[in-house]
DNA sequence: AGCACA
């Protein structure tokens, strides 16, 4: 009796046109699937992104024929069908046709809807997300190709549902204006029964698809978030909205379109001063000059890793150091403001080397240009090209890396996001501390500092062939005179 | 790794 009540896992499926998939990479493409079919019959439809984990898939034949054709040459081959070099499991579906529903999840518009998974998804603040969507909207805008593993944590049965929808809008048709934070026009958090919400807007399907392909399955970098969150996975769709109402700008919601807009009364502290307390945190008045000072100083922090560390998020111009209350103290100058909040809030409080040595404290310089007076082990102008720099460069090599400039290239920088971005088989390796959602990922989160997040276009007419080998630009971190190298952080 | 459309 009871052996004969299995109805969902029979071996034998009656035959049907459409075959159902399993085990499918979630970044699969309706495409990719045709293309699986194809040697069988002619494929009329296809679904993807099937189910929680969105790693089924749908294929359906024109003739019935067709679909047993593929089960039966799968059945007995001994390679088994696979996408992008991932073994799927195909059997006939229990439906005859695929019925496509086209939501508004599937629309392609400037506004996303994100869901976060995690345990502490609710903790995580507006200025993270923000700060996240700003920054691989910039790195990657137009690129939407990434290969990451579908994220595999919190089954439907262990998730608690916390969830944050993020409304994007992207703003691909301003594309000369790479302001950190002209991407990411509105933010709205809101708590639903199920959850912490969100919604971003970007200012055009562009933008927000851009965010989207690099955002979805991604774990949240842990430098992005305070010590002792749990991990978050974003997941995102597209949002039938197109323009967010923000009132106030408040720890609920942003409108960075306008940053005049009155400030919720909630969010203003006692003082009276023209200051958000944000997520607990008091902002201090913005500067393209950030103070940073260097606690627990076990290991020479020299310029160069400085230059190094903050150059991960824009072109650093001028770098000062000086000793102050018997401890390093370093101001670095980035050409705009919106650069240096982000290297503000992904750096402060994070440590250069592991093990809690060379701790970051970061603030906002009342300097808005520094003046260097010469170039040495402890200043340095990195607007001024270094002579012997550039005359190691050929002048023709510098031609030639101008022109292979594209104008869909120029809002990042740095050989190594290039070479990624034409490699498709590009491995699962965060490019800016983003790992994919696989657990075993989340453990140690590589935060590549060598790289560049985000080089403002504004800089780079300053932007040299010689600058392109100085310190820091190259990414050869200094001599292991330390555990790990600094391009870590911790 | 086991059947969609919130």
């Amino acid at each position: 009796m009871a052996s004969v009540s299995q109805p969902q896992f029979r071996y034998t499926q009656p035959p049907s046109k459409v075959l159902h998939l399993r085990n499918l990479p979630w970044e699969c493409t309706e495409e990719e699937l045709t293309e699986l079919g194809k040697p069988f019959g002619r494929v009329v439809n296809t679904k993807c992104n099937v189910g929680a984990n969105r790693n089924q898939a749908f294929i359906e034949f024109a003739d019935l024929n067709q679909a047993i054709a593929m089960i039966s040459y799968y059945a007995s081959s001994s390679e088994p069908a696979q996408v992008r070099g991932k073994t799927v499991y195909l059997q006939y579906s229990n439906r005859q046709e695929i019925i496509n529903n086209k939501t508004t999840a599937d629309v392609a518009g400037n506004v996303l809807l994100v869901t976060i998974d995690g345990q502490d998804a609710r903790l995580v603040s507006i200025d993270v997300l923000h700060l996240g969507c700003v920054v691989f909207a910039l790195l990657f805008p137009g690129k939407g190709f990434f290969c990451f593993d579908m994220n595999v944590n919190g089954s439907a049965g262990s998730c608690q549902g916390n969830y944050l929808q993020l409304q994007l809008s992207a703003s691909g048709e301003r594309a000369h204006v790479f302001s950190a934070f002209g991407f990411v026009h509105k933010i709205t958090t809101f708590e639903k029964t199920a959850g912490f919400q969100a919604l971003v807007q970007f200012s055009g399907a562009e933008t927000a698809t851009s965010a989207k392909n690099a955002l979805d399955g991604r774990i949240i970098p842990r430098y992005l978030l305070s010590e002792n969150i749990a991990p978050c996975t974003l997941r995102i769709m597209y949002s039938a909205h197109t323009d967010l109402s923000v009132k106030f700008q408040s720890h609920r919601s942003r409108d960075y379109t306008n940053p005049y807009l009155s400030v919720a009364p909630s969010a203003i502290d006692g003082s009276g001063q023209f200051s958000l307390v944000l997520d607990g945190k008091k902002l201090e008045p913005e500067s393209n000059v950030l103070l940073a000072s260097i606690e627990n100083m076990q290991y020479a922090v020299t310029l160069d890793v400085l230059h190094m560390v903050f150059s991960a998020f824009g072109l650093v111009q001028k770098i000062a150091m000086f000793d102050k209350n018997g401890g390093v103290q370093a101001l670095i100058q980035y050409p705009d403001v919106q650069t240096a909040v982000v290297a503000k809030e992904a750096l402060e409080g994070h440590c250069i080397y592991d093990g809690g040595f060379c701790k970051l404290h970061i603030s906002y310089s009342r300097h808005t240009d520094l003046s260097i007076k010469v170039n040495n082990d402890r200043s340095r102008d990195y607007t001024i090209p270094n002579p012997a720099m550039v005359n190691q460069q050929p002048s023709i090599l510098g031609q030639q890396s101008v022109q292979t400039m594209s104008p869909a290239s120029h809002e990042y920088n740095g050989t190594q996001y290039a070479s990624g971005l034409e490699q498709p088989m590009m491995p699962p390796q965060p490019s800016a501390g983003w790992a994919s959602g696989v657990p075993a990922v989340s453990q140690s989160i590589p935060v590549q500092m060598t790289n560049h997040p985000y080089m403002p276009p504004t800089s780079m007419p300053q932007m040299t062939p010689g600058m392109m080998q100085m310190p820091g630009h190259g990414g050869v971190p200094p001599s292991g005179t330390v555990p790990h190298g600094p391009n870590q952080l911790y």
